[in-house]
DNA sequence: GTAAGCAGTGCTCCTTATTGG
DNA sequence: ACCAATAAGGAGCACTGCTTA
């Protein structure tokens, strides 16, 4: 609320805390001490009362830069990406995040540094300038990043990132999906159907080409590990992909491109995209050629993005935990000495629609 | 950069204004002065010189925090919406604010009152406390909203929504889509390529029914201005619509129903959408029963939204220009005094692939 | 014509003073 | 006269900008 300046025609200020205190006759001290609920020293409930009431009706509320200017901590914190992407993944980060730092009343600065390393530098150094309690720096896909600098005190969490390869990873808190066991879990809801030795994998890159797996000469983990936990799962049980579909991209028509070239030859039962762009490209050519998904042939992909909601059946994809991971990376951060270790995150399975037994040959 | 704590065992402190002038012979007020670039007041370019030299050499950086106590103005600006939606409406305006915000060196909060007034009424507290600037109020669609109230001195932009109907807009800075001229557009567009009398809407309530109009007791205006615009730009060719197929939600299942009830009869030439889920289930509709498009039934429907790029053929949407609302909204609150008007931004038409001229009868 | 001095921004917390028993 | 218990005083956080020398 607003107190009327004396003197001043109609002009008012901001309650401040020696307005609290004069209000019920004591100290600012003692009113800050009592209205910042501190025990270490005595105050008898009768005041601390009085103290509380005048803080109520007069609508006090503290002036939070002053407070931070004299604690140097400001409750507020930042969440630092590449890309607040035009696809909606730093969205559902952003939100997990927002989300548990406001259930812990801290506020959250977005900040957005295009790729670009000067730009990163110059907002964090904005961001220190405003005594920021920590940083959750985000990529839109999983890779190494260098670590930002930050000085002591300034938490950090890497979010959907990882600290340099062969660094050692410690004191640093990362939060990334588990790419790995995603890959384990495609190969496996093959197996269950029935799927064995005619399981394909589409989204890998021709020999000598490397331009989908380096990025903007960043390079993207999550290929890599996808592949790696399909072949784990099927060595276990003793089979292996059938082929390895490349692309010469990730979106759809790369998919769609891709999938062409099957049509004709002998189907595999079942293929497992790199991501779900790739695959409605895939449904798109077999739709054209009158293979039915998923009674001729079963789909499986990776990210959970929107489009798999929307396709004709559901794709079948291992989902991103995208607001998840928001959110843990928000707790992490929010604690007083972050755990330095790497948490992976499940990517859980949604809707099934492209799966089924293979068809009989 | 940091200082070494006279007699301190290595600990290191932050540069402070007080260190550059030390280092210049200077006093600290000398020293903000400089570095401050004003010149209403005469200091020697010799002495500047080394004030700037020595701010460089320490790693001056200004705190920002005591900036602001001092000044009351702090840089940084609020971003509150209803929601950070799944949907990527948000995202877009979100990023558009952002980058310019950035471009000209503010930062921003961003923040969810999950449209529940009471957590707006928190959030709006503590970003006051904090001495924000200006706030962009935006709302997922467009509608009425309550001005939140803010303290004299932090300026208001909405964006996305207008002032309480009724009300005069004296006073309120606001960004919407031109959702009249989008109307008007898509009928244009649709005569442009010689439809006539057989042009329909699908997208309105059935009578009594007013679910979908009202949402969580909101009314998105989005709807009326669009079927206004229509019907407007037909009236002026001397036109009508040839009839207004109802839906029951937004969704694309609902689409898909609703286009359903249509095959078999004599179809219309053209169909508006009132967005983009209805129009891609129209499309799968369509296509079950064997109607092509654009060949047999031109197809234009509204928001530009992700849906609209990956239909096949690409879907005729008039774009809402959320990154560019989200721009305007940014350059209208770090007016000093953001000009009291409604500004209205054209909805571009995207591709067209879902337009060609009317079959043959 | 140059530049130093100092009050003021609102808060926290350490140090000191004043009571009453 | 001494010790709690209670509360006031005031420095300091880093900066700006008016006033003064």
């Amino acid at each position: 609320m607003n107190i009327q300046e004396p003197g001043g025609a109609g002009a008012t200020r901001r309650v401040r805390l020696a307005d609290v205190a004069a209000a019920a006759g004591v100290s600012t001290s003692a009113a800050s001490f009592v209205l910042n609920g501190r025990t270490d020293q005595r105050i008898p409930e009768e005041t601390k009362e009085r103290v509380r009431r005048a803080a109520e009706e007069l609508g006090y509320r503290p002036n939070a830069t002053a407070r931070t200017l004299r604690t140097g901590t400001s409750g507020a914190y930042a969440f630092v990406s590449d890309f607040i992407s035009s696809t909606s993944v730093a969205n559902a980060m952003v939100r997990g995040a927002l989300r548990e730092l406001d259930a812990h009343g801290a506020l959250m600065f977005a900040v957005e540094t295009q790729g670009n390393a000067d730009m990163e530098r110059r907002l964090i150094e904005q961001l220190v300038d405003r005594h920021i309690d920590g940083v959750i720096y985000a990529s839109m896909f999983t890779r190494h990043v260098a670590i930002p600098e930050l000085p002591a005190g300034v938490r950090l969490v890497l979010l959907n990132c990882l600290p340099p390869a062969g660094v050692a990873d410690r004191g640093v808190t990362a939060v990334v999906p588990d790419e790995l066991g995603a890959g384990r879990a495609a190969a496996q809801v093959l197996l269950t159907a029935g799927h064995r030795d005619r399981i394909a994998f589409l989204g890998s890159f021709p020999d000598g080409m490397s331009g989908g797996q380096e990025w903007g000469g960043l390079h993207p983990l999550a290929l890599d590990l996808r592949v790696q936990g399909i072949t784990a799962r099927l060595a276990e049980s003793g089979l292996a992909l059938a082929e390895s579909i490349p692309v010469t991209g990730w979106d759809i028509a790369d998919g769609q491109a891709a999938a062409e070239t099957l049509v004709g030859a002998a189907l595999p039962s079942a293929i497992i995209c790199a991501n779900d762009r790739l695959a409605l490209g895939v449904m798109r050519a077999l739709r054209r050629y009158g293979v039915r998904v998923p009674e001729d042939l079963s789909l499986v992909s990776f990210d959970g993005s929107q489009l798999a909601d929307i396709t004709d059946p559901p794709l079948a994809s291992l989902a991103l935990p995208l607001e998840g991971m928001g959110r843990h990376a928000a707790l992490r951060v929010l604690e007083d000495a972050p755990s330095p270790t790497v948490e992976l995150l499940p990517m859980p399975l949604g809707r099934t629609g492209t799966i089924a037994p293979p068809p009989l040959p």
